[in-house]
DNA sequence: GCCGTTTTCGGCCCGACTGTTTTCAGTCG
């Protein structure tokens, strides 16, 4: 039975159809309802055309009889009378107005109602106009934030990659932590998570004087406007653009506000719920039992014990399995940031790098890895000055030489091929034959149907010279979508040829992403984590493919390079029938 | 709209801060 929509286009409706209530002014139970069903369905890593089949569906928490209904319309007509009605009552621009920082659904509700406002331009003219402080609750301040952040929002489309929200974030935290009156102090929130792109920097700090904090918070030279400062907590816009908020409290409730402002929200409704079973109430600042009482945590693992579970690392907290695991003293012992023992996939000056075979050696090298595979791209990839097989088997006697005279780290002949639009590639089996390794990727070509598409990867991924396929989605984040693709039977291709997925480190792709890499596990394929590197710099961005594998639960075993270099050598022919 | 070993109605997480108010609604996380 083919979807008449993807469960991803299902769950934005859900999402959007929540929002809409909210508009409408609707119960915000029901509105929670739909948002709670659209993340729940989301993080199911089972399809959902197994799902309606099944018909577990309806049996899974948070979807009752009203939502399975819906969800099974959408699935097989592709419409929904309920919402394309609540559709037309509102314009499709409101929603621009939603991204203003404070400027929630009643207020877009008034605008939107008493003066016809339905845009940024309508919003951004009245309130220099000075017609918003007419109504109730609008007043010459609420005008002036909402012209600022109008400017934001056109300015900064809300997110930032990882590595540019860690390097706003760090020296504020430094900053914080230095601080003689902080006692204990976290960054927080998603970058605590190491989710792939975060929104506001979220701090931590417990003291006994929290003024001086504060005060010197808001005063840090990356700080360009104050937002709020208040008793316990501050809130500022740095010059990147991004917010930051800090919050302080009493050392005796740090535990519990590292927990709860680490979240994600659907992690911390669970722990609440877990809370609840027990007799206990969680908040931020502790557990109090029915009596009244108190009771205090020195730290977040004791905090996971009182409700009976084993600690969870912060990145694996987005309520996917982590309850699950967490329950049955069965979380994996997540992958660490110092176990591969070397990486593929890196790229030089032959195609579009920037260092040459022995620059990107040593830095490897100076990482401590034992190999290195280099895969420059193939001749289809004329923009990238791609190497014909005369140019590849050059390379390889630059490559054996280099081995030869190299004491230390061994270089890997590898190659990235494209992948071609029947799914066929660049080069010929023999050619890849003589490979240690090849990497199989898409670089053009982006706009075939899902069909077309998947059958692309499952042919390239059938190949017997291919060891994995890199960057499988084609995402770019905030950029560009990923590519349409029916990843299950990937992955089932991959699993039945005994091919491994990469994890492209490069902070724009992170692709296989923690969801996609999780089914990945499960189906028993090795994973390898590799840079995507162009320059000697870009080999060190591992870090944050480490960080998708262990918000994958991940542990060292599922990761093929965390293998030395003679175990590594073993699998990686294994994975090619030469 | 969901949920139920206090259940088929009446809850649903809740605290801090802002800006508008003179006690609170809206937003955010």
């Amino acid at each position: 039975m083919p979807l008449a929509l993807e469960k991803k286009e299902i769950v934005a409706i859900l999402e959007e159809i929540g929002v809409l209530l909210e508009l409408a002014g609707e119960n915000p139970f029901k509105t929670r309802a739909y948002e709670a069903a659209a993340r729940t369905l989301e993080s199911d890593p089972r399809s959902l055309e197994d799902l309606i089949q099944s018909g577990e569906l309806g049996k899974i928490k948070g979807i009752g009889k009203a939502l399975e209904e819906k969800v099974v319309t959408l699935a097989t007509t592709g419409e929904l009378d309920y919402y394309s009605a609540l559709r037309a009552r509102f314009p499709e621009s409101l929603f621009d107005l939603l991204r203003i920082p404070g400027f929630g659904p009643k207020k877009v509700k008034a605008v939107y109602e008493k003066l016809d406002i339905a845009s940024l331009d309508a919003l951004e003219a009245a309130a220099r106009e000075g017609k918003l402080r007419a109504l109730d609750g609008f007043g010459a301040k609420t005008e002036q934030n909402i012209l600022e952040g109008i400017e934001r929002v056109r300015a900064y489309q809300g997110r930032v990659l990882l590595p540019l929200a860690e390097q706003a974030a760090v020296p504020l935290f430094e900053w914080i932590r230095d601080h003689p009156d902080t006692i204990r102090s976290s960054l927080c929130g998603s970058l605590r998570r190491r989710r792939e792109t975060i929104k506001d920097i979220d701090l931590l700090a417990s003291s006994e004087k929290p003024d001086g904090i504060l005060e010197t918070f808001v005063k840090h030279p990356s700080v360009v406007k104050v937002t709020g400062h208040g008793g316990t907590k501050a809130s500022v816009v740095l010059k990147s653009g991004m917010n930051a908020d800090l919050r302080v409290v009493a050392d005796q409730e740090f535990p519990f506000a590292l927990n709860y402002f680490t979240g994600s929200k659907e992690h911390n409704t669970e722990m609440r719920a877990r809370a609840k079973e027990r007799g206990l109430r969680l908040n931020e600042y502790a557990f109090t039992r029915e009596d009244g009482s108190r009771l205090l945590c020195k730290d977040e693992e004791e905090i996971y014990r009182t409700v009976g579970l084993e600690y969870v690392p912060p990145e694996l907290r987005e309520c996917t399995r982590e309850f699950e695991w967490a329950e049955a003293d069965k979380i994996p012992e997540l992958l660490g940031y110092g176990d591969l023992m070397g990486t593929l996939h890196c790229h030089t000056t032959a195609s579009d790098g920037a260092a040459d075979l022995e620059q990107m050696a040593a830095a490897a090298e100076a990482l401590g890895y034992q190999y290195l595979g280099i895969a420059d791209h193939s001749k289809s990839a004329a923009y990238a000055g791609g190497l014909d097989e005369k140019r590849l088997a050059r390379q390889w006697s630059e490559i054996d030489s280099f081995n030869k005279k190299s004491k230390g780290i061994r270089l890997l002949k590898g190659s990235e091929v494209d992948i071609l639009k029947d799914g066929s590639l660049d080069f010929a089996e023999e050619v890849l034959a003589d490979c240690d390794y090849a990497v199989a990727s898409i670089h053009s070509l982006l706009n075939l149907d899902e069909a077309a598409m998947t059958q692309r990867l499952v042919r390239a991924i059938e190949s017997p010279g291919i060891t994995f396929l890199g960057h499988l989605s084609g995402r770019l984040l905030l950029q560009r979508e990923p590519y349409p693709l029916n990843l299950a039977k990937v992955l089932d291709a991959a699993a039945r040829n005994g091919k491994w997925i990469e994890i492209n480190a490069n902070p724009w792709r992170l692709d296989l992403d923690w969801r996609a890499s999780m089914e990945a596990k499960e189906r028993g394929i090795l994973l390898v984590i590799n840079p995507d590197a162009h320059s000697t710099e870009g080999i060190s961005d591992n870090r944050y493919g480490i960080d998708v594998a262990r918000r994958a639960g991940l542990a060292q075993a599922d990761v093929a390079n965390t293998r030395p270099l003679k175990e590594f050598l073993k699998i990686l022919s294994a994975t090619r029938p030469h």
